[in-house]
DNA sequence: TACGTATGTTAGCCATGGCTAACCTTCATC
DNA sequence: GATGAAGGTTAGCCATGGCTAACATACGTA
């Protein structure tokens, strides 16, 4: 039941999709990512069976209880590392793009310590 | 031509061994990064096609001169980027595991900013 | 009504990078 | 000389996660 990479970065973008537009739909996903409509569509079936996701009547993309709180933790991640790198002074392109690198790999302790720095800063 | 991650692991690992013991052997490397010994004869049959190790006679693994860059560019990543977690106080294991994974996706221009921050500390 | 566009799905392919099973070679020891 | 251990390879399988091709459905418009 622990998500990939690929997983945590389609439920991180539907979250910020409802964000910006209020509603989240396989093809927006497909435009966001730069992915294929089949990709997104495979990917939205394993997040639908895990239980992450539901599509209404007309196929709008929902998260569960548990698609929140994954999405949720990975969009967190993804702000404060790239909060983290602008401080040092990488440019937000770039600070957004590695940002999106290390939010799926870093462990709690370092991620709790790079919280801290940009606390005491 | 361009490195995937796995590649780039072991070029690192054959350069550690090589500083640890003098010499590196396929069932070495194995041990090292706990996979099996076919997938590091298919990772070696890899980097020798490419052109990044070659081995001799006895099957000592030896880097060329592109393996020898590319491993020491990954190698120097990864010595940099566990001070850098140990200097925002974590714990040497996770330090190491986590710039095990950041070495590889990490931007030129965000390793540079971070190596600024170790420095001027 | 017929057609085109937008959206989504299924089927099937590919690369990466693991794995096990089986085999080969070399070498030391009984 | 037979046996077994150590090291390496090949063949073939699997999951992840992309892709294209082809198809289904809905909906608006000529």
């Amino acid at each position: 039941m622990d998500l990939h990479e690929s997983s945590e970065n389609y439920l991180e973008m539907i979250m910020m999709l409802r964000e910006q537009k209020g509603y989240v739909r396989s093809v927006d996903i497909a435009a966001a990512l730069s992915v294929t409509k089949p990709s997104v569509s495979h990917a939205m079936k394993q997040l639908r069976e895990s239980g992450y996701i539901t599509m209404d009547d007309e196929n709008y993309i929902l998260l569960t209880v548990s698609g929140e709180a994954a999405a949720r933790r990975i969009y967190h991640r993804h702000r404060t590392l790239t909060s983290f790198l602008c401080a040092l002074g990488v440019s937000e392109d770039v600070a957004r793009e590695d940002a999106c690198k290390m939010e799926h790999d870093l462990s709690e302790e370092s991620f709790h310590a790079i919280c801290r720095f940009l606390e005491e800063r």
